[in-house]
DNA sequence: CTGAAAGCGCTTACAG
DNA sequence: CTGAAAGCGCTTACAG
């Protein structure tokens, strides 16, 4: 194997002894100088600048941050795999990170492994600041730690209360029961769940789609037949052959709540598929409203925010990273609402 | 508004002093000792640890990677919005990842405006490795800049040669081109395509699918009629309203190309809503190769690759991370095909 | 076994 | 107007 030379990054040093100036005069010249103070002379600068394009000099992101004491990043956390409402999310971030000369990573949580990891960028300040989705599992204890040592952050919960940090409410719950209960006030008895795998083994906050399927049920003096659950949610082809298992039962279900979109429509074509009416033979509700759920027939009768816009909580977020002294915690609002259309 | 204390973050100096030792016994401590030397004993060991958690010390990112010449962080380059496939390799990333105690971020590219604020991650030494998916303007020399300078980088493209960086072929044009060839064998004269809106202006590299489907017309002889090119394909409503509007044209086509299979998938429900059989009436081929083609009545016709596993080279971005000197660049394969279904 | 000290690359108050 | 110097928080060869 042929050796090769070790990577070269040159420094300010390099620039500065290149162009016969001090380290200070570079710094000054890429990066301005505090306060609106005069900047280097327009020949110096010169100077700096050709022996930077000389050497290709970049900026070293660990100097200039342990320095700075920011990074100039922010993050998005949100459950894998994506929607459009996390891409969208990241897409406005992105706009506003970049007005400022921010820049934006994502941090896609898959499994239960990857917690761990992930939030070592937010506890290890590799960010300044980040926009926490639901179903993120992160310990609320560590979240106000994370804001109390200046950490900006919104984070979306329906139960954790602002602590030197914001929430934005959802309502998440309400909304779901409310589904459900349109189900059941429809006359339906026979209903299946599509949930996510795991899901009933998880904590509280993260299987609120889950118990308010049994709690609507209960309260209704309907029994919850374990055959009715399905951990099918997080997979299209799961959810498609799921349901065409279902309907091939001796007594099919008569509707069919879904944890996910997705997975609703995918209930819809297997319902098609199976020659059963959408929503005569099979009413179904998803979770979540992406857009798509408006393309089909019938559209798709879900729960989820009307608006496909996060601008609120992305100033928000701005406004936190922007303030001098740390903010009070404030509760925000992007509601869901279950969103009646055709399939149920 | 309440005057709130300046965030405190604690640093080892504070735990040196707590604990009654030197900073250099708590970062052994906290870190371990290079090359296996002995650790601290039990007892000093247990000292750092009561003060760390009483302080809620957590290592300072800038810090360490300023020192140590990395990050210990990997990034994944994509195109937004988000697809099944950058899901997964960003999901092989972290396993991998995890294993050795690396964070990964994800830089979704949306928009042409997020360019530069993405590659400054990359530029300015946020990570120590990445692996970019096709489709990302990334300029090819700055490509190889970054390689030179010692970041490890594992490529997706066609046309580029391995110089530092590791590349992989996908044969994307090929692939695609098989998929045009495979409707014009079949007959069909009036194809459309769904495209990314302003893929024709778009340069060559990104627009290998506008440019396969114009390519194959025209050796066949087939005029490319302009309004056939529909920019629809990132917008799965858009796409169905598109393909709706195609059909009630007095002169419909018979097959549609799309740029993406989410968009060939609302293609086949236009038709099918439409009352138009697929293929029969309307035959559909999609690019991508996501899994929910395989779900849909007919399944879908599309190219991409067959194999939903990216481990090889996500294995190959290890290799040059762990690597003591830079190794040179190879070139991997993860070939796209034509891959015939149902729907066309 | 442990600590004092140097230094990673940058920025910035300060002196000249 | 510009440079010498300190220091951000960490790691690590080195001395004791």
């Amino acid at each position: 194997m042929a050796v090769t030379e070790p990577p070269e990054r040159p420094t300010q040093r390099d620039i500065a002894r290149r162009a016969g100036v001090s380290t200070a005069t570079v710094s000054y010249v890429l990066s301005g100088r505090r306060g609106g103070a005069k900047p280097p002379p327009e020949e110096t600068r010169q100077r700096v600048m050709r022996a930077v394009a000389e050497v290709g000099y970049q900026v070293d992101h660990a100097g200039r941050s342990l320095r700075r004491r920011r990074s100039d990043l922010i993050a998005l956390m949100y459950p894998a795999p994506s929607s459009p409402w996390s891409d969208r999310l990241a897409e406005q971030m992105q706009e506003a990170a970049a007005e400022r000369g921010l820049g934006v990573v994502a941090l896609p949580m898959s499994g239960s492994a990857a917690g761990g990891a992930l939030l070592r960028v937010l506890r290890e300040r590799y960010v300044d600041g980040a926009v926490l989705l639901p179903d993120c599992p992160v310990d609320p204890d560590e979240i106000a730690v994370l804001a109390r040592q200046g950490l900006s952050l919104v984070v979306f919960d329906d139960d954790l209360d602002p602590d030197g940090f914001d929430v934005v409410r959802q309502g998440r719950g309400r909304a779901c029961r409310d589904a459900v209960e349109h189900l059941v006030a429809a006359g339906h008895r026979r209903i299946a769940y599509l949930g996510h795998p795991g899901e009933d083994r998880w904590r509280t906050a993260r299987s609120v789609k889950l118990r308010s399927y049994r709690q609507v049920l209960q309260e209704h003096g309907i029994g919850v037949a374990p055959d009715l659950v399905l951990p099918v949610a997080d997979s299209r082809p799961d959810a498609y052959a799921a349901v065409r298992g279902l309907l091939r039962r001796a007594e099919p279900p008569t509707a069919v709540v879904s944890a996910t979109d997705r997975a609703a429509i995918d209930a819809v074509w297997a319902a098609r598929d199976h020659g059963t009416a959408v929503p005569g033979g099979l009413a179904v509700t998803g979770i979540g409203n992406i857009p798509e759920g408006l393309v089909i027939k019938p559209s798709l009768t879900t729960v989820g925010a009307r608006e496909f816009d996060f601008s609120a909580q992305v100033a928000r977020l701005f406004e936190r990273l922007d303030a001098a002294a740390a903010l009070p915690g404030e509760v925000m609002a992007a509601r869901w609402e279950l969103i009646v259309r055709e399939s149920a």
